[in-house]
RNA sequence: GGCUGAGUGGCAGAGUGGUCAUGCAGAGGACUGCAAAUCCUUGUACGUCGGUUCGAUUCCGGCCUCAGCCUCCA
């Protein structure tokens, strides 16, 4: 069973056959650490860890490498707000990334390199698109990329050159040969970050760091290359330029893109004020129930969070635990016409909905199979948690998920105490009134052959 | 103006040329002291107009609407 997964560089859904066999090299643009992370970073961050927790579970190796962006313009401006150096400010929001990225679960990228401890690299590409004549230093000193001389130029987000709005949009432009062109070695100002290169002293523009890094990271020519929709065009597009230009040979073959997050129906943007942090996010939700609310709809498509919609994502999860609950021991067997229905659905790019709905038709058929025969339902829950593991789903045990930390257990088994008692005696009235006060503390229970279950309401 | 995608039942969201997505919510039933949980049953869903077809939500074309990108953005 081959992995299809559509490639944004042809359009179609294509069996992925990596470089090398049995291993992935896989390269996600990462986030630029100018501010805290948002929803749209925890969407692309939580379906590429999806990704390689899924390659790595049907037997691939996978090498995954995301880059953080450590210097550019915005991280400049936030460190003279803030009066500190870029640096400093670039070291802050990384930690909170790391951060951000444990609370949320996240495997951690294999390597994580940054574009300023990646300069001579840089630079040596630079130096060889100046050699092979892609590159010219533009009246102002800067170095930029010629966009008209590499023939290929704009083959992945499918647009024709002549046919942009780049008078319109782009300002100052008249140091370039081609408004089009970009800048892959920008001189610095006075008090800005700056490194010495041949052509004086500054930074990398933006673009050229994901060339150089993920080429000395994972070779010239790999298997992914992902980010969000919105760097398909132009950062991904100049990626490829910049690097087919200078490696004349193919880039990263396959090219994935995430759809985009948005609020309440809206775009999600500062200027609208519907701005979500992850670390806001996570104030309310747990780090599942936003796994499972990113993964229930396909990467691909745009996403709206609201908080209706995470609701209804702790009731679907709440669900698949509650179908769990009576088993602490479970089978080393698995049912395997449900894990070839899985794998088919999920090596069909990734169709994370339908993965879910097996998961859910699991656990109606556990539910249904447990009073019957509890081995087989056993067998049956142990492969409802083999496979929404490998989508780091149902990871927690039952007890964890509806019962947490951080709830006063004692007293609730003390009122459950008495109102076992009551209901030993047939006392209605008293055994409602401690449910009652049980459910105004958010507890809610079940009496079950085997004594009451508790668990926290939403 | 160009390029991408979308428009599915109350909400969310897959998918398919002709029997079921799935989840959440709702209704009825079984079970229960009552609940809860669970199971069963249930809702004439596929933007619009044409075309192809024995048959289209699914293929083709027009139209309408929406979103994203064409500037920094995961």
């Amino acid at each position: 069973m081959s992995i299809n997964i559509y490639n944004t560089l042809t359009g179609k859904k294509e069996a992925f056959i990596p470089v090398t066999p049995g291993l992935v090299k896989l390269y996600v643009c990462g986030i630029t650490v100018y501010d805290l992370c948002h929803l749209g970073h925890a969407r692309s961050m939580l379906v590429f860890d999806m990704v390689v927790r899924y390659l790595r579970w049907v037997g691939y190796r996978v090498t995954y490498v995301r880059n953080i962006t450590d210097v550019d313009d915005k991280i400049i401006r936030r460190a003279n707000e803030l009066s500190q150096d870029s640096l400093t400010v670039a070291n802050r929001f990384i930690d909170l990334m790391h951060h951000d990225e444990r609370a949320l679960g996240l495997l951690s990228p294999d390597i994580e390199p940054r574009a300023t401890q990646h300069i001579p690299q840089i630079i040596a590409m630079i130096e060889r698109l100046i050699v092979k004549k892609y590159a010219y230093i533009a009246t102002n000193g800067d170095v930029c990329f010629s966009v008209r001389r590499f023939s290929d130029y704009g083959k992945l987000s499918r647009r024709n050159i002549d046919e942009l709005r780049v008078g319109e949009r782009v300002l100052n432009h008249e140091e370039k040969q081609d408004p089009l062109d970009f800048v892959l070695w920008k001189l610095s100002k006075p008090n800005e970050p700056m490194w010495s290169s041949p052509w004086g002293n500054g930074r990398p523009g933006w673009h050229i760091e994901c060339s150089a890094m993920s080429s000395h990271c994972l070779g010239e020519h790999f298997d992914i290359h992902g980010g969000g929709m919105d760097l398909k065009f132009p950062h991904h597009e100049n990626e490829i330029a910049q690097s087919e230009a200078a490696t004349d040979q193919c880039f990263a073959n396959t090219w994935m893109h995430v759809g985009l997050l948005k609020i309440n129906g809206e775009k999600m943007s500062k200027s609208l004020h519907n701005f979500f942090t992850l670390k806001d996010a996570l104030r309310l939700h747990s780090s599942e129930v936003l796994r499972f609310f990113m993964l229930s709809s396909h990467y691909r498509k745009p996403l709206n969070y609201s908080e209706a919609m995470l609701k209804q994502a702790y009731s679907a999860l709440e669900t698949l635990y509650l179908s769990l609950r009576e088993f602490d021991s479970f089978a080393d067997q698995y049912n395997e016409a449900y894990i070839i229905r899985f794998k088919h659905v999920m090596n069909d790019d990734f169709n994370t909905p339908e993965a879910l709905a097996i998961l859910f038709e699991l656990a109606r058929d556990i539910n249904m199979t447990k009073s019957v025969n509890f081995h087989s339902a056993e067998m049956l829950a142990s492969t409802l948690r083999y496979l929404a593991n490998s989508l780091g789903l149902l990871t927690l045990t039952p007890e964890k998920f509806f019962q947490g930390d951080h709830v006063n257990v004692t007293v609730i088994e003390e009122i459950l105490e008495k109102r076992k008692i009551a209901r030993e005696n047939k006392q209605w009235d008293i055994s409602d009134q401690l449910r009652q006060q049980l459910a105004s503390m958010g507890i809610l229970i079940e009496d079950t052959p085997n004594g009451t279950l508790w668990r926290k309401a939403l």
